[in-house]
DNA sequence: CAATAGTCTGACCAACTTTGACCTTTCGCG
DNA sequence: CGCGAAAGGTCAAAGTTGGTCAGACTATTG
């Protein structure tokens, strides 16, 4: 960072990235852009790879960003805002409960108390401790409560949707 | 890629014929189109062997279609549209495709066919990359495949259910 | 001011596209 | 039937992107 005049400040040339896509973001009708690295990378003079970089550690499934690239003649980046964000709503409150692990009996104990609170119905509680069970058991025992906890938020989330 | 005018992009050439063929398909009653090799590539003024490529990454059976070719005087290609959903097992035949294993590719190619045939919405299609993209690098690669395998069913599984 | 975390680059890698030389199949004609 | 013309098929090389990763450099923090 630095310090000009006063109190201006030029943050890194990450942040400058980072604001002119999120810009181009806003402006985009779709809530989707394309871009090319090579030229991005020309317009803010830098290496291709800052692109990644930059692409990387601020434009994440976490925070709400799905990237698709395609390499090759006729190459591009995609860069898709989520209409679903995450922010301090119910489902990110579901997210940490979860967390990266859960046990069998947790996620028992959790779904019960979703079903009573009618957050899911009887059908669908039945449905995901199906699922949670049959997809679960594929896996060795010291990956299963992190399968779970994967399933449970995707699933959780397709349901609580909007 | 060429860049033209305020950031309209023009893709690939492979990418134009896709689209010309595809608007072509949506045309025929039939679901059925029938073309000539040499004819397409003098066209779009390409070499004949383009159009095989297209065809080849393109128009696959994971995609939903089925080629068909005859050499010799008279030939031709045709390119028949396969429509996904006939019968009421629909969801064993989306198992069955995924399987307990299956490729970051070959989910997009579902997840594309899918979203072409109105059985999933653009958001849904979004939604499901998302996850699939931020669940799975959570495992190392030898699982990523097993994984997606079976977020892919289980979220397909509550979205076409009912 | 030392330790830690964040940024940036360049050399090397992987994926997708396009072309062209050469091959195989089919049809029509003598 | 044999042959040549008229299709389409195959494959490898070259071209055009974007991806990865270790290491240098910079900023922040205790």
């Amino acid at each position: 960072m630095v310090r000009l005049l006063e109190g201006i400040i030029l943050s890194s040339l990450s942040d400058f990235i980072e604001k002119y896509l999120k810009q181009m973001l806003r402006e985009a009708a779709e809530g989707m852009i394309m871009i090319q690295r090579r030229e991005l990378a020309e317009m803010f003079e830098c290496a291709p790879s800052q692109i990644n970089y930059v692409l990387d550690t601020r434009f994440t499934p976490d925070r709400g960003y799905l990237v698709e690239t395609r390499r090759g003649g006729g190459g591009y980046i995609r860069i898709v805002r989520l209409s679903f964000r995450p922010g301090r709503d119910f489902l990110s409150v579901l997210d940490e409960t979860i967390g990266d692990e859960i046990t069998a009996r947790r996620a028992e104990g959790l779904l019960v108390r979703l079903e009573e609170e009618s957050i899911v119905t009887l059908d669908e509680y039945v449905f995901i401790k199906t699922v949670l069970d049959r997809e679960t058991r594929k896996f060795p025992d010291h990956y299963r409560d992190r399968v779970r906890a994967s399933l449970l938020k995707a699933m959780l989330a397709l349901l609580v949707r909007e």
